[in-house]
DNA sequence: TCAAGTGGTTGGGTTGTGCAACCATGGAAG
DNA sequence: CTTCCATGGTTGCACAACCCAACCACTTGA
C-alpha cells in the first residue's frame, strides 16, 4: 500500500468509526454517556482536577465541561471540594459511587472492544495501541 | 504491553478520536458536516442508493436520513430520482456541484491528515490502515 | 488599588439523533 | 379484486452535546 493510500484509508476508517462510536456506547451504557465515562476516567486517572482542566484537555468548550460535571455531581458520581490555594477553584473527585460506575462501564466496555479485538495477534494489539497513541497525541 | 492493556489503551484512544473528530470536522468544513461528508462519499462510491440502504449503512434511524437528505438536496448537492420499478422509492445521486464539493472537502480532509501523519515512516502508516480496516469490518 | 486575567455558571441557539405516528405504495393471500 | 401486512419515506417531538456570549467571583500584578 502507497504512503498516500494509506492516509486515504487511514482518514475513512477513522471517520466510520468516528460515526459510530457515540451512538455505540449510548446503546450500551444509557446511564453514562461517552463524555460523561470519559471525564470520569479522567478525574479517576488524575486523582482529581478542575473543571477548566477538562475542558482544556478534551478541547471542549468551558460552559459543556460545567453542565456535565453538574449532571454527574447531580447523579452522585463525583463531589466538589474547594481549592483552599484559590477560592475560585472546585476540585472535582470522584465519589465512591462514581468510582464504582466507572469501574463497571470500563468493565463491560473492557468486554466489548475485547470481543471485538478477538482472535488478533498479542503483537498487532500492542501495535495497533501505540498506532493510536501516536497519533492522538 | 500485554494483551489487556493493549485492549485498554484500543478503547480509549479510539473514544478520544471519537469525542474529537466531530469538531474537528465541523470547524474544517461548517458546509459540510461528518455525516454528510459521509453519505456524499457513499454517494459517490456506490453510483446512486436508497435513503433507507444509507440508514442501514450507517445504522442510522431513517428519520435521520430522510433529514439529512433532505438538506443535501436543499444545498443542491444531491438529487432524487424516481424509481420506475418503484414508485415509493427515490434513488439519490450526487449532482455535479455534489461531486465537485465533496471532492474538495476530501481533499482538503485528506491534507488535514496527511500532516498529522507526517514523518510516520510508510510501513506504519500501511499497517496502522490495514488495522483500522479490520477493526471496523 | 484597580485593571486585566481566570474559574465557573447561565441563557440562548444549533445540530444530530431516536422513537413513534403517519402516508403512500407494493405484494401476497384470501 | 379486495384486504392486510410490509416497506420507503416524512414529520412531530424530545433530548443530549455542543458553542458563543454575557456574566459573577476571585486572583494577580502593574
Amino acid at each position: 500500500m502507497h504512503s498516500a493510500d494509506a492516509v486515504e484509508t487511514i482518514q475513512r476508517e477513522m471517520t466510520v468509526f468516528a460515526r459510530r462510536a457515540r451512538a455505540a456506547a449510548g446503546r450500551m451504557h444509557p446511564e453514562l454517556s461517552l463524555v460523561s465515562y470519559t471525564l470520569l476516567g479522567h478525574l479517576e486517572e488524575s486523582g482529581g482536577c478542575r473543571a477548566t482542566d477538562l475542558a482544556a484537555h478534551y478541547a471542549l468548550d468551558k460552559s459543556t465541561v460545567s453542565r456535565q460535571v453538574a449532571g454527574l455531581e447531580r447523579a452522585g458520581l463525583i463531589e466538589r471540594r474547594p481549592d483552599p490555594a484559590d477560592q475560585r477553584v472546585q476540585v472535582l473527585h470522584l465519589t465512591r459511587s462514581g468510582r464504582h460506575v466507572l469501574a463497571q462501564v470500563t468493565e463491560s466496555r473492557r468486554a466489548a472492544f475485547r470481543e471485538r479485538l478477538a482472535g488478533w495477534p498479542e503483537e498487532d494489539l500492542s501495535r495497533f495501541a501505540e498506532y493510536l497513541v501516536r497519533y492522538n497525541a
